[in-house]
DNA sequence: CAAATAGTGTCTCTAAGACAATATCAC
DNA sequence: GTGATATTGTCTTAGAGACACTATTTG
């Protein structure tokens, strides 16, 4: 009989094939359109950072930021890293995603990649790594045809992009999702953009994650523009407040020279 | 300027140090005990599977059941095989539960958890795989005694097991456990289940996998004690058919031999 | 009949949606 | 003043919780 410390030392994990582990994140932000009139608050949408890779494989290809998984850092800290590494900027928030890990769906070998979704309070600009590569924002929207056919579109100001994903339920219950059109971004990346997106859009409804996008001091009409940017729905202002009081307090400050009525600033509750 | 073809022949994915991928996953199912008079329903507990391990490290500890993921399938295969392999029964059901990565999880070397939670219709006959192992459900309770401070208390027939553990957020957002007392479970096996277990009360909260506890078709009164047994609220019978009845359809049939008034049998809607 | 669960009706209270009305600032 | 957003008030309706009452079966 051993004891576990002649187990373990005798224990060599390099000998057995195992699959490398990777990670994606998706980042977004909200970005703001200056309106004609100097009275009108600015037009905002939700956008995500894409990189354009350099290398091979899908190289010329838009893809996520991402990498591998060092031997010495966690998942959630590889993730942070390379957003750090793309954008310079730490970013306010870090949810987990989910994980990818399709035989097939790396051509350098078996790859699983676990996703993040990272959230900027204010647009970074994004600053390519190397130099081979180029980094840019894409306006985010989602259009679910009929059930379970959902229509990604990512706009850019030089290109748009179409992408058409089924979502299908396997016979466990998980969802499965099928790109139609994969040749659009690089790996299985539509999947988890799409995955991520839907996330942001429950949680967004459910009060959760909308701060995360604002500064730490903000007015409830900028507070309510962000979720209904992202889920897509609209309420009137009247409603919308009585709901988010739970969540927010008032600072006592208000903003200044909008060319209106000033707004009361509020940050949000630290424990709801 | 090489191709991909050429890049990807020259690419060897095993000249990196890389972490092993593993996958635990996290069983349940309702038991029910007979009780006294023939004419009461049985009293249902939620309940757990966990392994006696047989080998090192942490042998004779208790464990969820799990392994690592092979080259030719992807975590959730390996979640299910290993599932399977365990209990000889397939699930009904299989979710997501997040990925766990702490450096120094498993003493054997680098190796990340992706976990999944499983969910039986009806208690399977657990059957130890190795002769060395011994398989039991531990009935599973889950208090919250202050904010971010929880009990779980494990219980099956032999023993009863308390796990305390701290709930604190990281500076992005991300939930963060710490085990007070890491001697009573294997690895960090007690945050996977503690995770599982506030996404399953979150999910049943909102009619969400309490169908799959149940067989095909059912009472309304059995879903209902479904869902109070994993929330632990319990609501009027009046009422809880008003809100279920959006994600249920009638089939016809009805129970029989109860002692009391036969029972209307339900299966769960397709789509809501 | 007694014990137990099944199922229906309805009262109250709260929350959500719609919308009107007033407040305040920059030009 | 005009144009814009900020903020409050209130009417109506939908839903949740509580609870009473009736229905049906088996020993």
């Amino acid at each position: 009989m051993s004891s576990e410390k002649t187990f373990l030392e005798n224990y060599n994990i390099e000998s057995y094939d195992r699959p490398s582990v990777a990670t994606d994140i998706v980042v977004f932000t909200m970005r703001s359109e200056n309106t004609e009139s100097f009275r009108k608050d600015p037009v905002s949408k939700l956008s995500v950072l894409l990189i354009e890779r350099g290398e091979h494989p899908f190289k010329g290809m838009w893809a996520l930021p991402g990498g591998f998984v060092k031997m010495d850092e966690t998942v959630e800290e590889a993730a942070l890293r390379e957003v750090i590494e793309e954008t310079n900027v730490k970013p306010t928030t870090l949810v987990y995603t989910g994980v990818f890990s399709a035989i097939n769906r790396d051509p350098r070998g078996r790859i699983i990649s676990n996703a993040f979704t990272c959230i900027f309070s204010q647009e970074p600009k994004a600053i390519a790594g190397t130099d081979a590569k180029n980094t840019k924002w894409f306006d985010i929207s989602l259009q679910e045809q009929q059930q379970g056919k959902y229509i990604l579109e990512l706009t850019s100001d030089e290109m748009k992009l179409y992408i058409q994903i089924n979502e299908t339920k396997s016979p466990l219950g998980m969802n499965q999702y099928e790109v139609e059109n994969n040749d659009v971004l690089a790996f299985d990346h539509a999947k988890i953009i799409l995955t991520s997106l839907k996330a942001l859009k429950r949680r967004a409804t459910n009060f959760e994650l909308i701060f995360d996008f604002l500064p730490f001091e903000f007015t409830l009409a900028s507070l309510q523009k962000v979720q209904e940017t992202i889920t897509g729905i609209s309420t009137v202002p009247a409603n919308f407040r009585r709901k988010v009081c739970e969540y927010v307090e008032e600072t006592g400050n208000f903003t200044q020279g909008a060319g209106h009525r000033p707004a009361m600033l509020y940050r949000k509750k630290v424990s709801v």
